[in-house]
DNA sequence: AACTATATTATACAAGTGTGTAATAATTTT
DNA sequence: AAAATTATTACACACTTGTATAATATAGTT
């Protein structure tokens, strides 16, 4: 049996190609699953057969970003984020991605967004921080809180990021998050 | 002239009160305009006068509610945010209010929610711990990097509380929250 | 109390949503 | 290559949405 039958990789392919294509154009509130299908050829039956409605399906491709907002995050496997004495250049990557991907995380902070978005995105966030603590601090038990504390505090310079329209560089970010790990 | 007109008033208070009624059976999603309207005894046409949507409306409750968390911040005028040495019980305000507003913090951090909630509630966190910062370090100045990072990393922490299903008490938060600021 | 302003209603319409059913077509399995 | 499986289609249905228009009712103003 197959993972994924060659018919159902056509529709996928189809839809996420004319979804992006539709989001230069409008926002994704605007995005009618009548007219998705119309642009990718499918009916509106078949989409229903796969997903529940557009912000739900988009769900799924910001999944995808977050697989490789990872990939990036774990190219800094032994980068130590509160070791503050030394600054890193490989923790670079982060806002690396979150820069090349732009577009995508304007999708994921603008107004009329998801939060389920913004908590994939912090689970990742989380993720990352506590392997970063637990590889540090041998000793103590790091609670979630603690986890949630740092993670989401990272967010909280990334979406000051986005308020600033990405204006500040990708190095600026990087020191910009040291000193305030510092303080 | 009259700020709102008595017939304005009415709507708007017939609408709020069956709005909230209806989200103690279902979640906001479900929630149509068409049923609501119908509950209230006013037509779709009235709603849309003064509103867009549903989740638009409720936004404009939640923003009600930001008020009181913001009487609540205030009444701790003069506590420290960043003071660790010592717990002043005031601080209890914070998660006091949240606590007794539970089920709308469950709307806001809830899986289908609109992130423009969690925006609403980040601005009021920031305004909170800039006025603090500022009071606390009258020297140096204070970058909205640094804010962000602050506010957000509290809002983490209200974040585990909700994921922990607001198992720990007002008070254990209260210590959490302090003894997360002196990691 | 009469006049004026405007909020609300009644009604209608084109469009989109989510779901059901049976027929058809493409893919996989044997 | 034939059979079995299942994704896709075609069509239909009740429902919701957002907007338009003219009539009505209710408020505020003089």
């Amino acid at each position: 049996m197959n993972l994924e039958d060659l018919r159902v990789i056509k529709t996928k392919t189809n839809l996420q190609s004319t979804l992006i294509e539709l989001l230069k154009e409008k926002p994704l509130e605007k995005v009618t699953v009548t007219e998705l299908c119309r642009l990718s050829g499918i009916t509106r039956r078949t989409f229903y057969l796969h997903y529940e409605n557009v912000p739900k399906y988009f769900g799924e491709i910001i999944e995808q970003l977050m697989d490789e907002l990872e990939q990036s995050m774990q190219k800094t496997t032994n980068y130590r984020l509160l070791n503050y004495q030394q600054l890193d250049p490989k923790m670079i990557h982060l806002f690396e991605h979150i820069y090349n991907n732009k577009e995508f995380y304007q999708f994921i902070f603008n107004n009329n967004s998801n939060f389920a978005y913004y908590e994939m995105f912090f689970k990742r966030i989380k993720r990352f921080v506590k392997s970063s603590m637990e590889s540090m601090d041998l000793i103590n038990e790091i609670t979630d809180f603690e986890v949630s504390y740092q993670a989401n505090a990272i967010l909280g310079i990334i979406l000051e990021w986005y308020y600033q329209d990405f204006q500040k560089s990708v190095a600026d970010m990087n020191l910009i998050l040291l000193k305030v790990l510092k303080l």
